[in-house]
DNA sequence: TGTTAGCACTCTCATCACCTGAGTGCTAAC
DNA sequence: GTTAGCACTCAGGTGATGAGAGTGCTAACA
């Protein structure tokens, strides 16, 4: 039985009365002060009633006997399917943003971790910023500069600008020279190349043409390197200290929880790397498959480069939490961030 | 008249086991509990004179008129200068914190941010790690790289391995070699000074020099912005999650007061700098300066490479903190993080 | 037949009185 | 100088009480 029959209009009304009543207050609602702060037309009595029936459809829950109800995850997700008030991001908000992004950002890196930041900042809640793996940059030049008479500057490139370094110490034998014709061979046959596309194999060749160079061990660590760090994604975190904003953070164990949740790395990629598909996704308490998340909602977006996918921005908090505003300016903020890598020439 | 004789010894030997079991605790105790607890060999009657003793004198405060005593700030001065038992870091724990480094630490940076979060997570306290301002790294050498025809690769090298890296649009009628003429300008002009004695005069008279080719802002921008990153010292936090482990921090409004603490970096820059000196310096509770601090103690530990002065590592906790583990544990960092840093050739 | 008023009932939460336990200071005896 | 004893204080736990917000059910109404 589809949706649209199972719920009339009227408890449709009521049911976004209560979540957008639960979202501002955090406190369970009943019938009473339902109609007294929502004009719904009816009495509290014929409220009552449509609450009794909203919860044996599984919308509502309520915490004991005699207390008001509050939205279940199922009240949610219909909420956000289909009663969600659009709330746009203004345009003072806009310049806002695009302010904060002029003032504090000059390295890519910067780009990722202000977009964290603002949008805990606006949304209150913990941001997750994935950002893009590098292994569709390209391999421009490994570069041997002499330092002093016993080191030497190593620095690899891409072509997005991503650059290793590392200072080598010269053993006694070597000469600088012996590194540029390393180099010169390195180049030749990397260059052009993918960070993904370099494999062992190709590696494997270099090391058996410069075995006999001093030190070849180590301009290979330093490829080995940049493709290590060029295929990790980095995860930006943010709003660990606006969270406890939210009343559901008053109490520090469920704060410890959060943090502990946090601080898997490989989880929240996991979880970021599920949801990544087109456009906004939001996933609200048991939907979440991780028992750890029952009890949180996530919201993500994927953002993309010339159909390119890059990364993923995502906001985590309490099921309680202001989907419209949150689905809104991650929106904004995917388009943003478009723009703003644009202007770094990824 | 010298502390020595304003406390006798048993005064002192009360005072000190009221000080570690306050630190293990967190609760005040009484005369009775004291006499229970630790073998003093006297009576709790005995024991209350001194306590009301103590009181007088300012080294123990009671909350209200019939709980406990704790500690005040002058008591736990007292206690950190002359009762404090040593509390050695142990040789499983020195191995423990060796194999963290190792494992974790490649770029330069890791060695702080892994600093940080050592020393937070041994001391369940908020750790602070300054690190070094590069303003003494010198001039190495400002190289163009072709990407392809449209765009350059600038890499800006110090003589520490320093890099900061920038692509620029070439304007339409530039060629290569003009970029080429531009860094050998540059290079003559800079190389060898230090960052800190690169100052707009020199760069006013490379901007003369070279005003007439294409793109010289864009050059002496990639310069500008070295100089900026490399005066900057970046702080390294860590712990705000171990804090909370602290009975201190069970109220979520302390936690929040804390991180808005934290966030003032500047703040923190200062606090760390007004305590730079030679080796470990305690200031607990009162003796702090600000404000914001008069309930908490920070302990900070300076660090030095061939004598010169580096950058400074800290613990910042509740005023009842584990003073002997912390100060042996910063004392054993600093001279960890300087073995560190010089593995990294700096 | 859907809506509403009324009523009895439930449950949480705040308040208050009360008691206990841990602590104190003071005094007198050892 | 030390200690036992005693009266006193105060925080925190326990239990009773009542208000307030909520519910479900029934009967009356349009």
């Amino acid at each position: 039985m589809p949706a649209e029959i199972e719920l009339d209009e009227r408890k449709q009304r009521v049911l976004r009365a209560i979540v957008d009543d639960y979202i501002q207050s955090a406190e369970p609602i009943g019938s009473r002060t339902l109609a007294r702060k929502y004009d719904l037309g009816v009495s509290p009595a014929t409220i009552r009633n449509e609450m009794a029936d909203l919860e044996m459809l599984g919308y509502l829950q309520q915490l004991h006997t005699s207390s008001g109800r509050i939205p279940s995850s199922k009240g949610y997700r219909f909420y956000v399917n289909g009663l969600i008030p659009p709330k746009p991001v203004s345009d003072a908000e806009k310049a806002l943003i695009d302010n904060w992004y002029r003032a504090r950002v000059r390295r890519i890196d910067e780009v990722f971790q202000e977009t964290a930041r603002i949008i805990s900042k606006v949304t209150k809640n913990v941001s997750l910023v994935l950002a893009p793996q590098m292994t569709q940059a390209r391999f421009r030049v490994l570069q041997f500069l002499p330092l002093d008479s016993r080191r030497v500057i190593t620095v690899l490139m891409t072509d997005v600008g991503f650059v290793e370094n590392k200072i080598l110490e010269m053993p006694a034998g070597a000469t600088f020279e012996d590194f540029q014709r390393m180099a010169q061979v390195i180049n030749e046959k990397l260059a052009g190349k993918t960070l993904a596309a370099i494999e062992q194999k190709s590696l494997a060749t270099i090391r058996e043409e410069i075995a006999d160079e001093p030190l070849y061990e180590s301009a290979l660590e330093v490829i080995n390197r940049a493709l290590d760090s060029g295929r990790r994604e980095r995860l930006y975190l943010g709003g660990t200290r606006q969270m406890l904003e939210q009343p559901e953070f008053h109490d520090v164990e469920k704060v410890k929880h959060t943090l502990m949740l946090l601080e898997e790395e490989e989880l929240i990629k996991d979880i970021l790397h599920a949801h990544m598909g087109d456009g906004l996704e939001v996933t609200i308490g048991q939907e979440n498959e991780d028992s750890e998340m029952q009890d949180s909602s996530i919201i993500t977006a994927t953002y993309r480069l010339n159909g390119e996918l890059l990364g993923t921005i995502a906001v985590l908090g309490p099921t309680r939490m202001e989907y419209a505003k949150a689905m809104s300016l991650l929106e904004y903020m995917n388009d943003n961030l478009t723009e703003v890598i644009k202007r770094f020439n990824w």
